[in-house]
DNA sequence: GCCAACGTTGGC
DNA sequence: GCCAACGTTGGC
């Protein structure tokens, strides 16, 4: 199993409206890297939610129930989509500047590579996530 | 509001 | 094929 990170403006559509939706499809990617991290998707793939702008922090657990498949919302057949639901919201979300601050979490992409909007998460990084996100 | 990072576009 | 110009993202 795989874990990944994507980032979302909770303006335009955060955890909140994943939650009221159940399952989603995730739209809109439109950069190369990102869409062939949607590629490498698997089903049960767990993946971290991050609020970006206002928010900056991880705030819930999804996970992919659907692997990647052309994106409906377009009909250019470069982009794909994954599906995704809510699995488990943060007991307290962790803010990037927590994880700035965690040693093991320097080499995050969300910290190296700001502008990528999806990308895969190393397991150790991930449980470390977990750890913080429980005090 | 500013700016760094970085992707894309278009002229040559 | 290179590179300058420009647009977008996202942190500060």
């Amino acid at each position: 199993m795989n874990y990944w990170l994507v980032k979302t403006e909770p303006e335009t559509y955060g955890w909140d409206d994943l939650n009221k939706l159940g399952q989603d499809m995730w739209d809109g990617v439109r950069n190369y890297q990102a869409r062939n991290h949607l590629n490498e998707m698997k089903q049960g793939d767990l993946v971290l939610f991050y609020h970006s702008g206002k928010a900056r922090e991880v705030v819930g657990i999804a996970e992919v129930v659907r692997e990647s498949y052309p994106d409906p919302t377009t009909d250019d057949n470069r982009w794909v989509v994954v599906d995704i639901i809510p699995k488990e919201a943060l007991k307290k979300s962790v803010p990037l500047k927590l994880i700035k601050e965690t040693d093991m979490l320097q080499n995050m992409k969300l910290i190296k590579q700001s502008r990528l909007s999806v990308m895969p998460v190393e397991k150790e990084e991930f449980d470390k996530i977990l750890e913080l996100s429980t005090h």
